[in-house]
DNA sequence: CGCATGATGCTAACAAATTAGCATCTGGAG
DNA sequence: CTCCAGATGCTAATTTGTTAGCATCATGCG
């Protein structure tokens, strides 16, 4: 087994990543509008260049200005972010996470969304172990 | 509405958390043990002597040792992670969230296991906005 | 073309986090 | 009781993280 799991990143640079995997991907700009207590435009392009240089983001021309992209796809960390929620907070037991997310949900949720679960339950049951 | 969101931890900070929140309480002794890449036991207390200043942490005598305890429960620190989470990488869909988990589940549950998911839903329903 | 606006690359300084050593104290084993 | 292992309270030093300034370069406008 691959040692798959994330870095550890620093208070900002975590924000940061946040960011972009929020957005897709973002220019020094977007970073700086989204970032709480929003340091300098200079300070968030250092913070940017150091992700860079650590391999977190990847740098492209998209027109006129670089646009930053996690290096790791957004599936990916997903994963890796849920996997580890799960296992800090709910002892490991993906069902336990799914009945505090329902009960999230069921404040939020319509009929009809609460339907669509149910089916997505159906079609897991067909590809489960028994 | 108040401001209910975690605070910024650093790195060190953040694994010390969820080692707590992972264990429910610890002494120093066994936050060392969880720390990746262990740091030094004294280093440890240091950690745990910030957290505590900082009022992320409580502490209380068990037997012959402290033991440090998360000040938020569990319950709001899992909310807030999960929330946090399904802003970042789900569009903020509940919804979204739920089918990923549902994947992750459908290799580890059993049927049974989804069967009861199947009933968390229906409780769910009957206290829905419709 | 000449200028204003915003991006870039580099550098520097300050603040916070991380690390560990030391002397002392406490509880249990021999 | 004496000794050992592990816990405690303090302090200090190094490493990282965070911040921003400055000179230069590109782009769009009058």
């Amino acid at each position: 087994m691959a040692k798959n799991e994330p870095p550890p990143l620093s208070r900002r640079e975590r924000q940061i990543m946040d960011i972009l995997y929020q957005r897709g991907q973002a220019s020094a700009g977007d970073v700086q509008a989204d970032l709480p207590d929003a340091p300098s435009y200079s300070t968030v392009r250092t913070l940017l260049r150091v992700l860079k240089d650590k391999g977190h983001v990847t740098q492209e021309y998209d027109g006129p200005r670089y646009v930053y992209t996690p290096a790791v796809p957004r599936q990916k960390a997903k994963r890796w972010a849920l996997e580890n929620l799960i296992a800090t907070f709910f002892d490991g037991s993906v069902e336990q996470a799914m009945a505090t997310l329902i009960d999230m949900a069921s404040t939020n949720l319509s009929r009809s969304e609460l339907k669509r679960l149910k089916s997505m339950i159906d079609k897991a049951k067909q590809g489960e172990k028994g």
